[in-house]
DNA sequence: GAGCCTACTGGCATTATATGCCATTTGGCA
DNA sequence: TGCCAAATGGCATATAATGCCAGTAGGCTC
């Protein structure tokens, strides 16, 4: 016999995973602003008052997984291998999450990521969000590279990994989740290792 | 005898001047959260409807000139001169476009940028407004090396550009403006440049 | 099983942002 | 002077979000 899971915990599970459900279903279907808290209790047979308590804020269901990932990525990031360089080793951790991230079907990812990015203040939100994984890179690129000026010049280069991450989700997203998603990692720490090297020619 | 602005007109940039001096003025004093456009319209003795009128959104005040900052970084980057390299350009641009953005006194820049940083919905737009910066590099850097797969590596390149950039905003920011701003561009463009290669040596 | 405690829920009230609509005022112009 | 267009203010309304309180239901003790 297993210790199963007390009822009240069960309920609770189950009121999230179906305003979370009824959430994203009515995102989908009539857009992100068209669609009212009250409209997505009313689906999920709950009160308004309640979804709050569960999400905080309307834009928290499409966000709130978002420590799961920051903790998955840190724990990637702290699992370095033997021989591992460090541009390796953001690259592993980066693809795993993206993978886990999406999930066995990709369309759902990509439509939800449409999503926000057709609507600004959602954009900006994951934008903010998104400095919780440029803080996990500067850490282990700083406690990688000690010295004067470590914290700073870690924290450039995380901006600049992190920047550029974006930039490829982006075009990921844009392309309707068509591009290879590892081609265009490996693109991505191909453009970071050769830095503006590029674009220091003679004009 | 000069042309005169119509008064209308007169009216309309003054109505503009006192909304914002007002919005900056009470956001300094009691924080943004704190703040109600009420407030605000009450101290520049204009009704809240008018605010809107003026601003859209509450912090609209805050990212107003937004458009100009662009519209002169696009500028300057149009402007490349003899034997200027790529990377040499977006340095100046850069440069110039931060100082017309901190202005002659960069105290209260540095305030409300402490007041944008302390809150995460001002931050993610922020970020969200960034973006068309990025997009003014992406087409240099894409027009400056033609090619298949160009705009990929183009915006990937900005974004690493635009993140690193971003990334030493923030330690500007979070120093209270005691940084010299010349030599964290400096630390950034020399961060860029070298790339990920630092990271590349064996663990 | 009875009774109590705690936690979850729902409803109500309230505040603030934001928008539409309409009447009033005011600048600009014939 | 008188008309037109633009700017303004006030009102109503919708929505997000929070505090408060009462009711309900799970879980535990005796």
């Amino acid at each position: 016999m297993q210790e199963r899971e007390p009822l009240r915990e069960r309920k609770k599970r189950r009121t999230r995973d179906v305003l979370f459900a009824a959430a994203a279903r009515l995102f989908l279907e009539q857009g992100y602003e068209a669609t009212t808290v009250e409209q997505i209790a009313e689906a999920a047979e709950a009160s308004p008052r309640t979804f709050f308590r569960y999400f905080g804020t309307k834009d928290d269901v499409l966000f709130c997984r978002h420590d799961e990932y920051v903790a998955a990525f840190r724990q990637l990031l702290a699992s370095r291998r033997e021989g591992e360089t460090l541009a390796k080793l953001l690259r592993r951790a980066a693809g795993a999450v993206v993978a886990d991230l999406i999930g066995d079907d990709s369309r759902e990812a990509v439509t939800l990521q449409q999503i926000v990015a057709s609507v600004p203040a959602l954009t900006g939100r994951q934008l903010e969000l998104d400095i919780d994984f440029e803080e996990a890179i500067a850490e282990v690129v700083a406690a990688h590279a000690p010295g004067p000026d470590a914290e700073l010049r870690a924290r450039l280069v995380a901006g600049a990994v992190a920047g550029a991450m974006r930039a490829a989700e982006r075009a990921w997203v844009s392309s309707g989740g068509a591009d290879d998603l590892d081609q265009l990692l490996d693109a991505t720490f191909s453009v970071l290792a050769e830095g503006l090297a590029g674009l220091d020619e003679e004009p």
